[in-house]
Parts: C-alpha cells; structure tokens; sequence
DNA sequence: GTGGTCTAGACCACC
DNA sequence: GTGGTCTAGACCACG
C-alpha cells in the first residue's frame, strides 16, 4: 500500500505522511478504521520506528488520525479533510494561473489542459 | 528587488535564484546587462557573500547568467528560457489538474478560476 | 581509490567529481552501493568536508549518485550514463580528427594509432 | 582575426594565445612578419593592454612569438612549432582513445569517425 | 575591482 | 550517524 523511495529527495516520513493522506482522501481507508501500528507498519516497511512515529504525529497534527493512548491511531472523518484539501488545490490553481499568466501563457492554453485532464465525457455540461 | 525570508523554509540561495529568475523572464533585468558583484549583493542583502556565490552558480548553470572571472556577472538572452519555463508550467498545471479531478474539483471549478485569474476581458475570444 | 593532485590546476572537488565518475563507469562502484560519507571521505583525502560535499552536489545533478539526507549517498543505475558517456568521447574524436586534419597528421598516422590503442588482437575483424 | 567571446568562459588572454596560435601554425601569419603592438590590439579589441601583454608573454614563453625589445614582436618560424603540436594532438589521441577502449567503444567505431573526418577521398590509399 | 575555490566551524533536518 | 546550508575569512586568477 505503501511505497518508500529511496531515491526520492524527500524525507521519507513525508513521503508516508503523503500515500496515507492519499489513500484517506481516496476513502480507501474509512473513517476510524485502525492504521498498522508504528512497530508493524516500521517492520514492513523495513525503516526506523521513529519515522513511523514522526509521520503519525504530523498525521495528527494535520487532524487526519487520532491516536488514543493504549489502543492505537484511527482515521478521522474525512470531510472536513477533502474540503480543506480542495481549498489548498484551488489556492494553488490560482497561484499557478498567475504564474502562467505572467508568463504569456494564454487562457486558451489552460482550458485546454483543463479539457484534456478531463477528457471529453461530459464537456458540454 | 530581491528580499529575503528567513521564515521561508527553502534555502536562502535558492530563494536568491528564484527572485532573480523571476526578473529576468519578465524581462525586468535585460540580456547582457550587468548583475551586481557578489559581494555587493551579500553586503545589500546582508548575508555570506558565498551565498550569492552559489546562487549565481546555479544561475549559470541552468543557463540563465554568464559570469566572466575579473569582469563580473550578465544576464543571458531569454529566448529559449521563456519556452522552457512555459513547458514547465504547463507540466504543473498537467500534475493540479489531475489531483483536482482525483479530489472531486469539477471542470467548470477550474475554468472558473481560470477566467478568473484572466479577468473579463476577451472571455469570449 | 582517489588520489588529489595538488599541482592540477583544475579544483580539488571537480577532480574528485571525476575519478569518481570513472570508478561508476567502469562498474567499480555499483548501483545503488553506498559511497563512503562526506565527513569520512573529508577525512581520508584531508580535505574539507565542504569539497566532498560540493563534489557529491554535483555527482547527483548529474545523476551518477543520489544522496538522501540522513542515510547517505548512493551509485545510481549506469546505463544512460555510459550512453552518454560514449557520445561525449565520440563527439570530442570529432573535434580532435578535426584538428589533426588541419595540422597535417594523416588518416594512416590516426589509424595506426587506434589499432595500437587495441593491441593487435582482432584487428582483422 | 580575432574575435573575443566573453561568454566563453576561459580567460581572455588564453582565447588570445590560441587564436593566434592557430593562425601562426595554419601559416596565416609568417615567419617573421610583425604582430601588432600590443597597445594597438589591445585597442582593436576593445580589452585591456595588460590582458594582451599576458597573451604575448604565453606566446613568447611557447616559442610562437619573439620580442625584440623597442621594435616588435615578431612570429618565430613554425617548423618545430607544427612539429610540437602535432605530438600533442597525437598524444591527446592516445588518451582518448584509451578511454575510448575502457568504456566500450569499438575499434571500428573510431576507425569510422576517422574515416568520416577525412572524407572519403583517398581511402584506399 | 571581479568571480571562483577552499578551509574551519557551526547549525539544521533526518534516521 | 547522515547530508545540506550558512558564515567568516582566506587566497587565487583575471582585468
């Protein structure tokens, strides 16, 4: 489910921080559904426990897991997550608009790529 | 022109590269003009001259500066830049509006942005 | 394994850039087998560990190695490498059968310095 | 005759000492005919006299040139000049092709380089 | 004066 | 322990 690469420049809590992210947001894990535990997930994944634990705390910082002392660390309730997270991906659409904009990239061009990433299905509703 | 951000995360000299990439594609530093010293630009922005020594590195490097040893630092036509620079953005864009539609961010959502960041103005062009 | 010459003109970090570059194209040094550490590498050749690191900077930037904080610094596959590699050598025959051309050396006199270059064995492949 | 690039990163006075040594050994400019004073290149090229005096002193130093102090410099016969440059080039040959060898390129490949660089006329001589 | 290299020593993030 | 960034200060080559 999870896949550490190495050559990736990324710290690789990040990069588990990230696919569990993921992997809520896609709803494969469900709401308080139990994650692996630091020492099983850090056993199969063959890395330090303590990236395991860094990547739980920053999960929790964030408010995509709770941990509750003895049991283990479950999966929040999702909306709110995929709300906050459409938020940060349309912030970044307009930062990047911007950006294309300034350069002379015109407003064509990106409903264009807006068009392509979609496909054709449904372009006239 | 330039300013740093020590609250900023990313290192200072890839800040510095930044900014003045930045400059140089809107054109506001123009071909074969002269960059400041590396020293001039440590003491204005208060920081180790070998900072600005690697940013400009790295200028050269990716082709936008040329430094001549005894004569200083110039800015390099932009031509093949701007086109690069474009690929890339448009590479981003390919990237959000993948997770966009992965999220459940409809087309029109993004569109909208679009018209938005472009303003009114040739809507219908 | 790698030795500095004082009397090159050329910096120290870009000769080690090179003898390593040769160890990983002649497959001494194989993919994905760990390079000895900044610091001891520093060390072992009494340079400062700031040279080893830029030498390694530009190892990685040019995909012979990559580095991964906190673990190390490691051979990348070689393929694309010696592919490149070889076009670079052929490129610089070019420049080199050219200038010998211009100065009077004949094509007999450049052949028979290949075919000592191969020894004598197969020369009539 | 000569052109200075300043984004060519070798020094200027090193661009000087070539150029000119290639024009003595292409036998452009003969045996003692006199180069022009240094003060008046120097004005031609628009660079400093000092940079020129440096490229002379090298040439002088090579034995391309001689200075006869109050009247000139004047270009040196070329013979043992050619014949010098001629057993560099083929030493350099060597080493490419030595490196050639060790990376996997082929005595046929470099015979064809060879053969390509001088055309096809008298091949078979 | 310019850019470029190197050293010594510090600090950070990561494992 | 690892790599990566930054500072301070020195020296060199070049113009």
């Amino acid at each position: 489910m999870i896949i550490i690469d190495y050559k990736d420049r990324r710290p690789i809590y990040e990069q588990v921080v990230e696919r569990i992210q993921e992997l809520i947001l896609k709803g494969v894990l469900e709401p308080d559904s139990q994650l692996p535990s630091v020492r099983n997930l850090a056993m199969d994944l063959s890395i330090n426990p303590n990236t395991i634990q860094r990547a739980y705390a920053e999960l929790e910082r964030c408010g995509y897991i709770y941990s509750v002392k003895g049991r283990g660390s479950f999966i929040s309730a999702n909306h709110h997550l995929i709300q906050s997270k459409k938020e940060e991906i349309l912030e970044n659409a307009t930062k990047l608009i911007k950006e294309a904009k300034e350069i002379g990239i015109t407003r064509d061009q990106l409903i264009n790529k807006v068009n392509e990433g979609f496909g054709e299905e449904g372009k006239d509703d």
